[in-house]
DNA sequence: GACGCCAGTCAACACCCTGTCGAGTGGAAT
DNA sequence: ATTCCACTCGACAGGGTGTTGACTGGCGTC
């Protein structure tokens, strides 16, 4: 369920090059401030000038840390997924307890953590258009998610609690296809949107009314 | 349900600056430019001297037709928003005839005139994250479609045929929301994606079952 | 305790792209 | 013939990226 990761616990190997560890300070202080600057501009108006300078050091150096701008935002990535995956554990394995309850769980912990880092997932979501690095991340990842939803959609068959239909992989796709899209216009605010505090609920009838055809499903 | 525009017949006032026309050829060769090189690269990897050398022109020269590459693709995104309009047509003024054909051919409608030109449409989803233009272009034409869809549920649902349920608005934004994403996976080929030719019947899926908890709603 | 190594640092440079300015040019209207 | 203006582009300024090459200082080694 998570990526490989070196020994050190850090992030494969998007930040310093290939050596060791002493600046780790200042490479933390490039992600701090990354971070911190996602907040109150765009990703594309930050300039690697700006990262350095926010974390001491000059332009040239922050190369000696980071590949790139966008190898920033993939560290910064990396430990937002994490985060989801370890706030989704296990739920999926427990849905016959109470289908509804279990599926609002998931849909509630992505919500609480994308929305913890609102600026940053905008920022990916951008630049996953230019960047085939976070492309690809964000493929991968969306691979497993849709996985684990086909998986348990098949469950929720299998145990006849929910209906045959459309192939569970198609459906979990447009789910959570539909998830991430209502989300990025409910954090970016422009364009029609659902109110956030709406926007667990909205998502959640849809999914079940796709998945059981009612908003209440049986338990086991 | 279409745009203002000018006395000419051309998009608003995204093209030529203020005055008149001759070099109307000019500006149709910028355009057929830009939609030829987006076939073969990304918008990013596209230079505003690609763009005037593509249509015969010097790099200053192209600024007299137009204010930046982005005017480009905002050109170019309101023809391909006309075309969808057009397409639509009045299908959901005659839902209660046939309500799954009708919505499928509402669906299949949008599809066929992004899929027309798929390129466009991944560089404006693209761009919409760095441009505030196109994204208040497209959140425009997504607050019409979201308010026909709406109007349509609550016509449903008034003659009996779907049942209440999430308010009708937030129901039209999230799936309004899943078909642009899933489109855009299909399109774009990266990462999990509906395959081209299921995507209509499993998006009109969807909808069926979350307007009307059934795939087969019942005609008037 | 001199020596070398190497992580870490940055001034300066080469490059590319954008947007603007000002000086043209040629055809249509007067 | 003159004026006007749509149209054109060479040349420049500015800002961002990524690289090069020289320098520093701590630390292990003989």
């Amino acid at each position: 369920m998570t990526t490989a990761r070196t020994p050190t616990g850090a992030a494969p190997t998007r930040g310093r090059r290939p050596g060791r560890s002493t600046g780790d300070d200042r490479e933390l202080a490039i992600l701090a401030t990354a971070e911190r600057l996602l907040a109150e501009r765009a990703f594309g108006d930050i300039s690697i000038d700006d990262l350095a300078r926010g974390a001491g050091i000059s332009r040239p150096t922050f190369y000696f840390y980071f590949r790139s701008k966008d190898a920033v935002l993939l560290t910064l990535l990396d430990r937002v997924i994490e985060e989801a995956d370890a706030a989704a554990g296990d739920v999926l394995d427990r849905l016959a307890e109470d289908p509804r309850a279990r599926w609002r769980e998931l849909i509630g912990r992505f919500h609480a953590t994308f929305g913890g880092h609102r600026a940053l997932v905008l920022a990916c979501a951008q630049v996953r258009g230019t960047n085939a690095e976070v492309r690809q991340l964000w493929a991968v990842v969306l691979e497993r998610w849709v996985h684990a939803v086909e998986t348990a959609i098949e469950g929720e068959r299998r145990r006849g609690a929910a209906p045959d239909g459309l192939p569970a992989r198609d459906l979990a796709i447009a789910l959570n296809s539909m998830n991430e899209r209502v989300w990025y216009a409910t954090f970016a605010g422009d364009g029609p949107a659902v109110a956030e505090r709406d926007v667990v609920d909205v998502l959640l009838d849809v999914w079940l009314t796709a998945i059981y055809r009612t908003v209440t499903p049986p338990q086991a």
